[in-house]
DNA sequence: AATAATAATAGGAACTATTACTATTTAAGT
DNA sequence: ACTTAAATAGTAATAGTTCCTATTATTATT
């Protein structure tokens, strides 16, 4: 899984663990990546109603181009707009789900 | 659905059409939410595996209170991030899908 | 008002991602 | 080797959602 920069699926893990464990089942990929995303050893990310995992341990948001369907990672929510949160809206954040749907640069002439 | 500022599912929306059409069906009501939904009329957020729709048509953000579990809306992306990601990932962000996870006022001493 | 054409609906089957369950296998400790 | 505990395969069950079809409602046409 950490061999690629992609947010696997579920279902792509299982395929892949198929290649050399053949008959390993679907629970158990659930079972494990449940136990390490509650480890946090890795992350889940809810993209639309299907859950990707991320590898990326770091806090960081999501970029989906709706051209290739690449999921990007990027850094945008800060300390700063944490404040703005706690300040404006009294509100104490301890996790940020963004993903932000657009065209990506290999799309622009 | 307008009577109520809760974000409701698909669900609720059925059991509450129930009172007034008893043999509503739940596929009207998902035909329906998905046309307002394309229409721009409502807007479709995605709480985890499960759909909730928000009549609130204007681009906004959430706040998901771990305590209480309320929805609250609130306006932080803005144009300055817009441009942000822009030039620093040349993305044309076109939504915005932003959830933020922690504690609402209501629980802070 | 009767008829034809079109759209919307109920009801239920089908589908997909995920979780739960259980008998069996694997591993660890003594 | 034997006992105990943990992990697994395989499958059944669940939840949210979409799809399908015969029927019903609505609109337009004469």
């Amino acid at each position: 899984m950490e061999s690629t920069n992609i947010h696997p699926t579920a279902d792509w893990i299982f395929n892949q663990a198929k290649i050399n464990i053949p008959n390993i089942s679907l629970g158990t990929v659930y079972r494990n990546l449940k136990q390490l995303s509650d480890e946090g050893d890795i992350r889940t990310i809810h993209d639309g109603a299907i859950a990707r995992y991320d590898c990326n341990k770091d806090r960081h948001d999501h970029l989906r181009c709706k051209v290739c369907g690449d999921l990007i990672d990027v850094q945008l929510f800060d300390d700063d707009l944490r404040k703005i949160v706690k300040k404006k809206y009294k509100f104490e954040a301890d996790d940020v789900e963004m993903t932000i749907i657009g065209t990506c640069k290999k799309h622009t002439k």
